[in-house]
DNA sequence: GTGGTCTAGACCACC
DNA sequence: GTGGTCTAGACCACC
């Protein structure tokens, strides 16, 4: 599965796994009627307790991202797409512009921040 | 005074103490030898608990930005504007990497995240 | 367990807990992986408020002698040992020779000096 | 004069005097009769706040070390120098004792110890 | 007046 | 269960 976990960033774990399946859904890696992971082969998978597993599909059931197939599990639903990537847009503006805030509030100058925007984005993989 | 808390964002009052003070001294707001308000002053005027700040400010001594003078109060060390310069550029850096990587795992293409980036910048007062 | 606390020194208890848990990993009592107590059970065991451990254990991370297992408890770095060792020796060597300038200025000769050392080291347990 | 304020060790300043007088009269650079500097002549060369000069002149006079010369300042009582004397073996023991301790209790044996004491005392001016 | 430490106890997220 | 944060308030040394 394409699913990473960051033990140490401080956003809890479940937060993760439901922002992750999200984007996976928007992004069309994950498809309508498709089946996601059991809470148990995912919680061995990423060596992770699968109360927090259960926490994120639970939270994913209530978003309407996935639904239950009668005692074999959870897919995607078939109305999750066009939902998960309005919250995709939503959660990526946020977390974007929080970090551009703190930037600008912290001195930096709009041309300093744009530098330090292609600097960063030029280094990643 | 300059500081801003925010109580919704999770992330521990004393820490965007600790930060914001880092970023008022790399940005020449506070300078070198300058008072930093009281504990018990800031802790009223901010509506936070003497402690939050004692917290924050004993941090800041530790990383060598504060220096008391026993008794009087607390300054800011003569030698802690480099060494806040280079905090706050690990400390943005830091944070606008992370917001980089979560958008390109996601799924945004490099255009859309220059695009988002430049939406987002250009709303922000 | 096999700390102990001395509430007359002076020596705040945070930090006197700090010394010790560095010293027991530099020595070997506590090694890598293995948990140490929780803040509540150490609290009780030593009659201090749970806050004072949390704070020491706070500190323990910062210096990357712990590491959090999320929800479990902490647990010594397996990176530890050698940053504690050279601690300890820090601490140490900090600790006599302030002692050993006290003495020396005090006007005490090297072999006053020397000679009350033997003393005093022959006198300890 | 001949005192060393260390305001960075932890040690309050008038327990810093207190003990070098003591050390200055058991050592007989001030002998009995001798005035020391007034409050505030030494505050000024210290800069230190003269309450602290005041409050360790009068634990001086608590203890015997120092008496008043009818409204023209303090000198060194001459009974003093056997009492200091006296005094300064305690404090040095105690002080050095107390180094020892938590040497050996950190898992140093006596062999290294004494090592790290000969490296220490040689190291020192 | 200043900061530093500690206690007591609440509340939280995570597991 | 675990640790982390915060509030409220006491007490201390120092100036």
């Amino acid at each position: 599965m394409f699913f990473f976990i960051d033990h140490s960033n401080g956003v809890p774990i479940y937060e993760q796994l439901v922002r992750q399946v999200k984007y996976a859904v928007a992004d069309g890696v994950l498809s309508s009627g498709q089946m996601i992971p059991s809470v148990r082969q995912l919680a061995q998978q990423l060596a992770i307790n699968p109360n927090t597993i259960a926490r994120a599909y639970g939270q994913l059931q209530t978003e309407q991202v996935l639904e239950p197939l009668r005692g074999r599990g959870l897919v995607v639903r078939k109305d999750a797409r066009s939902r998960c990537v309005k919250a995709r847009s939503t959660l990526l503006a946020a977390r974007l512009r929080s970090a551009l805030e703190e930037c600008l509030q912290s001195g930096l100058s709009r041309e300093e921040l744009t530098e330090l925007f292609q600097t960063e984005l030029a280094a990643l993989p």
